[in-house]
DNA sequence: AGCCAATAAGCAATATAGTTGCATTACAAT
DNA sequence: ATTGTAATGCAACTATATTGCTTATTGGCT
């Protein structure tokens, strides 16, 4: 876990009843170094408690809705988790490998967007940037 | 379509057999100014001529495959579809309504992206960055 | 032209990710 | 303890995409 997060307060923060199943699913989400896709997120918890894949997936919308948890796109059929950007975490691009899926938090700083000229003139309303990095892992390239 | 672009041109140029299904779908994809999902294109094409939703899908990822399409992740399930960039047609980014699910082109200067302190030091490959500015357009801003 | 091999397209079945409707359970307030 | 509300579970379902196999089309050859 993040030593600046405390999960629980998190939930409070953004006036969320604390049940056991959001605290481990924002745990998983939290203690995780990458994002997590639904699936993995449900077989992560699923060796330790009992929990509905259902459930999963709604917490998962909760959380996102209330910001403190964000919706990944890949270059693959399912959308990946992790920590929305706070105080202690910047927004930041990510990494996706589109052979073993294996999604990685980039350096805030490696690509950075010029995002005012758009919002002064874009006549909707603008809620996220997400930039994604595609291509192939050190790890599965060496394996070629 | 876009005068620059001759799409019978297009698939030789990837060395790829043009076929009257191939041009078609090329041709959807080309004429439209905003990218669509396999779902519109089948839906488009359906109108005039007789093609198998299947072979929709298996054409977009031929021709993505090589090169002359992109396909873009959206905030929503599935995938849609644009020109590569190529000469005449600069990379750029894309807005995403969530509300309607339309997806637009960006101009290429709307928001820019360093990408060669990453590309130095980025142990992977990199094929492709995209980014994607989510959030709900005009006009279904003003509808509500 | 006619034949053959290779490739493309069609069709039905299947897979995957996510969602919905409704029943059950937990939990907080009274 | 009772009750109302919200959370979770379970089964069915939806949307999107993919697969395996059959049929049609194409291009090269004679
Ligand atoms: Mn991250
Ligand atoms: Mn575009
Ligand atoms: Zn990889
Ligand atoms: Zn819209």
């Amino acid at each position: 876990m993040c030593h600046h997060c405390n999960y629980q307060e998190l939930l409070t923060s953004v006036k969320l009843e604390t049940t056991e199943s959001r605290l481990r699913v924002l745990e998983v989400v939290g203690n995780n170094s990458f994002p997590l896709s639904a699936g993995d997120i449900y077989k992560t918890l699923e060796r330790s408690v009992s929990i509905n894949r259902v459930t999963v997936y709604r917490i998962l919308d909760l959380l996102v809705d209330h910001g403190i948890v964000e919706r990944l796109s890949t270059g693959g059929r399912s959308a990946y988790f992790g920590l929305a950007p706070n105080d202690y975490h910047q927004p930041h691009p990510h990494f996706y490998c589109k052979q073993c899926g294996q999604m990685d938090c980039l350096n805030p700083d490696s690509l950075t967007v010029k995002v005012e000229s758009l919002s002064k003139t874009f006549p909707g309303r603008i809620d996220k940037v997400e930039i994604r990095v595609d291509g192939i892992c050190k790890n599965c390239l060496k394996q070629n």
